[in-house]
RNA sequence: GUGCCUGUAGCUCAGCUGGAUAGAGCAACGGACUUCUAAUCCGUAGGCCUGGGGUUCGAAUCCCUACAGGCACGCCA
């Protein structure tokens, strides 16, 4: 990969006598481009050469050697600006480029490495929200970055498939559903259900007793209980495929809850045996006071399992069937805790691979201000969003290009990709509120704006049609938004990396949005299709590159990349 | 009460491994479509970076503290 700061750290580091990589992390990109390119501040080597800052930035223009590299140095101030020569610079980042077309920016340092990642895992009988959203398409999109960074990735929806509220389900229905209503309504049926059960235990607590019998059949393997538990299973899953199919995301594996459930005692008996189990108030617990930690809870005093039980039974299945290079958990933060209570058990336990757990957290989903509640019907169903995006962009389609081919494929793309980019375009850890005019917002910073632009590059490339690119003279990509454009574009693997390093997708939409304001600042301002053959074709060269790069992009945030909207 | 997270323009957010005048988008206002898709572009306006201390040549960024909001803190996940 070409990587002109590491080339500028290596020649200056010669002249001040310090490591490439110390010069490197020193180089920075200065506020204004009138400035230079790059810049090295020179506070600090003042305190290890005893010079002035000003007086080292005026050496280093002096000594420092002319290259290939750069085409000038400044001192000013103490920082000493780099400008770089920009004929050089423009070849090198695009022919790497246009050689690795979207593969630019990927890597192999993954090679032979397997990254599970555990990310969705909705609860069956309940309706899938915005809530859920933020964890599928954040799993999502760390899948495809790890993946383009040379891993193998294992996705794996952890269903919450069993316990009590399947109890809870089946003497509801029972009692006040039908086999009709449930085929015809599905979900909502099943909603509606479990909803009545809390009603009436209210007023009659008798039925939670109930509830619980029936579970304790279902895990006696009671044949009417588990034949009802996998219809309703089937029911729900059958309803998150399509969901899942609607926003192209999915997963390897959907080990959930319940699969765990015969694998749980000999973890149990494992954790006794290093004598890690304590009892305290009728439970089993791990204390880690020591940790400064609450205890992680193993058992219930009536002998049953908790989350942590299944979690720490989920890794240790999962080490040694995938064998892991890195586990990662993408829950709400409200989970924080649990995960780290859990990790620690498992490092207690002696495994060394404990240290390759990661969560990854993400902050609360609130609706306008408002808490979700399902139970009180203050939802929004993902089906009805997604459905609105679409129906919506259908709208914007019919006004603005109505004789576009295949335009329900198109809207479905375009709508979902709102929804998906409005999700990832921020930080994930704070909380978002959701709004229905900003996830259904098509203009400035969103997905169709960037989509809308790649469709830009597709199409003045579809109109140059059987020119080939071929070679190009760089020398005539000069003016200064071609340049800006082009040292967006260099930034592209950079960012990838570190998308990946901290598990934040919002860093490859955050680049998208600059890159499309760079490329439709200079669409709008140069004539791309000029008579000039020699400048056009260096100018479709620099098209073709932002193509690839904004295709490759959106795909690593699970957005498909429409050759026309 | 204790711990974790968050606090930047009217709104939503970048910037947070310290660096030059704090950036976008939305909303508002004013411009640019006979010309490669105006889901675009350009301009105007909008800021005690929550308050207070400290460290530093330099702080939105690091440390302490206060305040505000969110979340978690044993038998749900």
């Amino acid at each position: 990969m070409f990587d002109i700061r590491r080339k500028i750290a290596g020649i200056l580091c010669d002249v001040v006598d310090l490591s490439v990589d110390d010069i490197y992390s020193m180089l920075e990109v200065p506020p204004d481009p009138k400035m230079g390119d790059l810049a090295l501040p020179c506070f600090k080597l003042s305190k290890i050469l005893k010079k002035s800052p000003v007086i080292i930035a005026s050496e280093l223009v002096e000594k420092t050697p002319k290259s290939e590299y750069f085409e000038k140095m400044q001192a000013v101030s103490g920082y000493l600006n780099i400008f770089l020569n920009r004929k050089f610079f423009i070849r090198e980042v695009l022919n790497e480029v246009l050689d690795r077309k979207e593969l630019y920016g990927s890597s192999d340092i993954g090679k032979g490495k397997n990254i599970v990642i555990d990310y969705s895992a909705p609860n069956i009988a309940k309706p899938f929200h915005i809530g859920h959203l933020r964890s599928t398409v954040i799993g999502n999109s760390l899948y495809k970055i790890f993946e383009f960074m040379g891993y193998n990735c294992i996705g794996v929806n952890h269903l919450g498939d069993w316990g009590t509220q399947f109890g809870k389900l089946i003497v509801a229905y029972k009692k006040w559903g039908d086999r009709e209503t449930v085929e015809k309504e599905k979900i909502s049926e099943l909603m509606r259900l479990y909803v009545k059960f809390h009603e009436e235990a209210e007023k009659d607590p008798s039925l939670e007793d109930e509830a619980r019998a029936w579970f304790t059949k279902m895990e006696k393997g009671d044949n009417e209980a588990l034949e009802l538990w996998r219809w309703f299973r089937e029911l729900s899953l059958a309803e998150f495929s399509k969901v899942y199919d609607m926003l192209g995301v999915t997963f390897d594996s959907f080990a959930g809850e319940s699969f765990y459930e015969d694998k749980m005692q000999a973890v149990i008996k494992d954790l006794e045996s290093k004598g890690l189990l304590e009892e305290s108030q009728g439970a089993m617990i791990v204390n880690l006071e020591k940790y400064d930690m609450p205890p992680c809870l193993i058992l219930k005093k009536d002998g049953s399992t908790l989350y942590a039980t299944r979690d720490i039974t989920a890794a240790i299945y999962r080490k040694n069937t995938y064998n892991f290079d890195k586990c990662i958990y993408v829950t709400a933060s409200a989970q924080c805790l649990h995960f780290k209570q859990w990790f620690k058990v498992t490092g207690l336990m002696g495994y060394e691979w404990a240290k390759d757990l990661v969560h990854v957290p993400f902050g609360l989903v609130s609706i306008e201000g408002e808490k979700l509640a399902t139970r009180k019907g203050n939802v929004v169903l993902l089906e009805d969003l997604l459905n609105k995006a679409v129906s919506k962009t259908l709208e914007i389609m019919e006004e603005k290009n109505p004789d576009l081919p295949d335009k329900e494929r198109i809207a479905k793309e375009v709508g979902i990709g709102a929804v998906v980019f409005n999700d990832l375009s921020n930080n994930r850890i704070k909380d978002i509120s959701f709004s229905w005019s900003e996830a259904l917002n098509f203009d400035g910073e969103t997905g169709p704006y960037v989509q809308y632009t790649h469709a830009r590059t597709c199409s003045v490339l579809h109109k140059a049609c059987c020119e080939i690119i071929g070679s190009f003279d760089e020398s005539l990509i000069s003016n200064d938004d071609e340049y800006q454009l082009v040292k967006t574009l260099s930034l592209f693997p950079e960012k990838v990396k570190l998308a990946m390093e901290e598990y934040e997708p919002s860093i490859i939409s955050r680049y998208l949005i600059d890159l499309a304001q760079d490329f439709n600042r200079f669409y709008h301002n140069q004539s791309i299709l000029v008579d000039d053959k020699s400048l056009r074709n260096a100018r479709l060269a620099l098209v073709q590159a932002v193509k690839y790069t904004l295709s490759a992009g959106l795909k690593l945030i699970g957005l498909s990349a429409p050759e026309r909207v």
